[in-house]
Parts: structure tokens; C-alpha cells; sequence
DNA sequence: GCAATACTCAAGTCAATGCTTAACTATTCC
DNA sequence: GGAATAGTTAAGCATTGACTTGAGTATTGC
């Protein structure tokens, strides 16, 4: 419940694909709001809305000088959320190893999974 | 744009907080419907919903048994994410190295020079 | 066979969110 | 100073998605 926010903050940024796109093209540089705005057809004030969404959760910076800002992405800003994966995928693979006797050992659980897990990753 | 609907599917599923609560759940062993439904203040068929966004984009799997439904985790469901992470990360690590030399040739004015970085294919 | 159990499906409700419009502020150029 | 530029904010609409209710199906136990 505590970190909680961060992860979510961070999935909730990244689930709009207009975002990942905003991300993208900062990926390959810093660019203005208006530079930002110009290639996905939608306007100054929706462009600037996911950027506030981005910059709020830590995956891009942004700094005004004069009338202009300029944004780009913040490097560490996916950290948090790769942690989290990484969390996640040591215990779900060593499941995999468990699964067998786990269920072999309750009884009044799942009854009798055939073991064929056959494992396909990706 | 093509393999977007992959990671799109994932971030979609990890986004709702119950979801991820029910990954963690069955982190910890498999668990039937109802064993899932009980903990979370929800009925059946709210749980079972979520059950079949996680399993749509490979997070989980499932199997029937009787009248039983038995849910686990699968393995490799969060490589794609795991991946689109990794590929985003490195370009914009990358990023850091130029900043400040970005920063330091224009003096004050929006930088120019995204054209630098034209081969960077992801 | 019949009842209880475990799950499934289909609407329907409600809140959250993306996007628009329109008015507004701050900065630059003439 | 005044117009054009670049961005900001607020309000409102429309879609999406989570959750509920209620009815329905398949399996198990007696």
C-alpha cells in the first residue's frame, strides 16, 4: 500500500499510448510543447495534460525559458517500475519449480494439476 | 505501432491496483475463484473479470477442473514488459551523457539538434 | 433425481479520464 | 506600446472501464 503509489503513478502514465509515443519522441531528443503537439493531431491543451501526467510521475523533466518549454525525459524514471518487474519475476519462476510439490502436498486445494507445464517463455 | 497491442495489453492489465493484488496473491501459490474472490471485498464476478484481462494478456493461466477453475501465475508474462522497459532505457541513459553538452551549446534558447540521432532504431 | 456448489454471462450503473473549446497570462518582435 | 507567439488553466463532453445485480450452466454429493 505504501509504494504502492509510485508503481501505480508510473503504470498509470504509461498505459495511454499517446504518452509512450510522447515518450518516444523524447527518447531521441528534447523538444518543446509545440514541437511535441504538431505530429499527433490533437491540440496545445491535450498534448500539455499527458506532459503534466508525465512529468508528475518522474518519467520526463521539463524547464521554461522565456515563453518556450522545453522537455525531455528524465533518465532513472523507469527504474521504480523495472524494479517492481524484477520483484516479481524471481518469485513467479521459482513457483514454477514449486508448483508440483506444492500441490502434490494439499489436498483440499487444486486437485491433481497434471505436471506438463510445459514452460514457454518469450 | 505494430507490437504496441502486446505491451499495450499488459500495461492495461497492471494498471487497475485489484489486478495486481491478485497477481501477488497468486505469487504465493495457485488459488481457485473463490479463494481469490474471498480476501478482496468483491463479488464473483468482478474478480472473475479481472481474471480474464490477466489471462487475455498472458499474465496468467488458468485451468478447469471439474466445476473448479484453478488460476496460477504464468512465468513469463512480464518478459514483454520487461523488455520494452530494457529497450527504453538504454537510449535514454544515453540521453544523459549529451545533455550537458546540449545544455552547454545553447545558451539559452530551445535546443536543436535532434538530427544527430536519426539511426537510432528501436 | 435433486439440491448445493462453483462458476459464467449479460445488462446496467457510476466514476475516472482523455480530449475539446474558450478564456487567460507571459514573452518576444515590430 | 501593441500584436503575435507560446504556453496555461478551467469547464464540459464523451468514452472507457470497474463493479453490481440477477439469471443461467455445469458438476458434485446425497
Amino acid at each position: 500500500m505504501l509504494n504502492y503509489s509510485e508503481i501505480d503513478s508510473i503504470l498509470r502514465a504509461l498505459v495511454e499510448p499517446t504518452r509512450r509515443q510522447i515518450l518516444e519522441r523524447l527518447s531521441r531528443g528534447p523538444a518543446t510543447v509545440s514541437q511535441l503537439a504538431e505530429p499527433f493531431g490533437m491540440t496545445f491543451a491535450a498534448v500539455l495534460q499527458h506532459l503534466q501526467v508525465l512529468e508528475a510521475c518522474g518519467l520526463i523533466r521539463s524547464e521554461k525559458i522565456g515563453r518556450v518549454r522545453t522537455c525531455r525525459i528524465e533518465p532513472g524514471g523507469l527504474a521504480p517500475l523495472a524494479d517492481w518487474i524484477a520483484e516479481r519475476r524471481i518469485p513467479a519462476e521459482r513457483q514454477l519449480d514449486r508448483l508440483g510439490q506444492i500441490l502434490a502436498d494439499t489436498d483440499q486445494s487444486p486437485p491433481k494439476v497434471q505436471d506438463q507445464e510445459k514452460d514457454e517463455q518469450t
